[in-house]
Order: C-alpha cells, then structure tokens, then sequence
DNA sequence: GCTATGACAAGGA
DNA sequence: CTCCTTGCCATAG
C-alpha cells in the first residue's frame, strides 16, 4: 500500500464525529494539495474501513457518482452524525466544516516546513 | 514511460 | 446555488 493511501486513510479516520472535510482539505492533509480526486478514489476502495461520509466536495456536496442510494446512504450516516444535510444532499460547510488543528497535523507524520507552510497560507 | 480515467477544485456564466 | 470548462495527479493498462 502508497504511503498516499495509507495517509488518505489515517486522516479520514481522524475526523471526528458531527464534522465534515471536503476531499481538498484531506488532500491538504496528505501533503498533496492537488489531489483531491485520488483521495475519493482511496475512499471508494477502503469502503468500511474510515468514516468516509464525513468527506464531502468543497462546496459541500455528497457527490458520489456510485449509485443513487449509497449517496442517500451518506446523508443518513451524516444525519447520525448530528450533521443536516439538505433535500439536494447539501451540507453546510459554514457550520460544519472539521479545521485540523496543528496537533492533528501531527499524526500525519507531515513534515514542519509543510505545517508552516498550510498555517501560512490557509491560516490553519 | 505514455495515455486514459476519475467519490475533485477553482473560477466564470 | 447549479452547470460547465480547465487543471491536477495517483493508478491502471
């Protein structure tokens, strides 16, 4: 298993319960900023294995393109959450948007320099 | 090593 | 907010 995945997988599963991150903000995570859409891909694989309804797009969408009823699936599990999901499978990245705080970037095993560098450019 | 693909992002209409 | 276009990058073949 990539280094890649694996990272995908650990942040996921950090996320914690009635909080949502887009697949950016994972990718963000990783270390690869622009690879959002391999972090979905890892997530459709890893299925069970992480939390993977609480990753949503950035505009905070559920936007499996699977089958209609794992993304009415999601919205459930999200509703369990304790998160509101709209009628058009919309969340409200507002209000539920997960920030990582450093000590979260942490147990990503992410370089310093990379940590400074996303608190200074996204004021994590 | 190159091309095609895709649970995406960002910006414009 | 929704829809469309362009750009990114790890994988698969």
């Amino acid at each position: 298993m990539s280094k890649f995945k694996d990272s995908v997988l650990k942040a996921v599963s950090l996320v914690p319960k009635g909080k949502v991150v887009s697949y950016g903000q994972v990718a963000l995570m990783v270390g690869i900023p622009r690879a959002a859409i391999q972090v979905g891909w890892v997530l459709h694989e890893s299925g069970d294995k992480v939390p993977w309804w609480r990753v949503v797009n950035k505009k905070g969408r559920i936007s499996t393109t699977c089958l209609e009823h794992d993304a009415n699936m999601q919205k459930v599990l999200l509703e369990q959450d304790g998160v509101e999901v709209s009628d058009k499978l919309m969340v409200d990245m507002c209000i539920y948007r997960f920030i990582p705080e450093e000590n979260f970037l942490d147990k990503l095993n992410l370089d310093d320099e990379y940590i400074q560098m996303l608190m200074d450019k996204y004021g994590i």
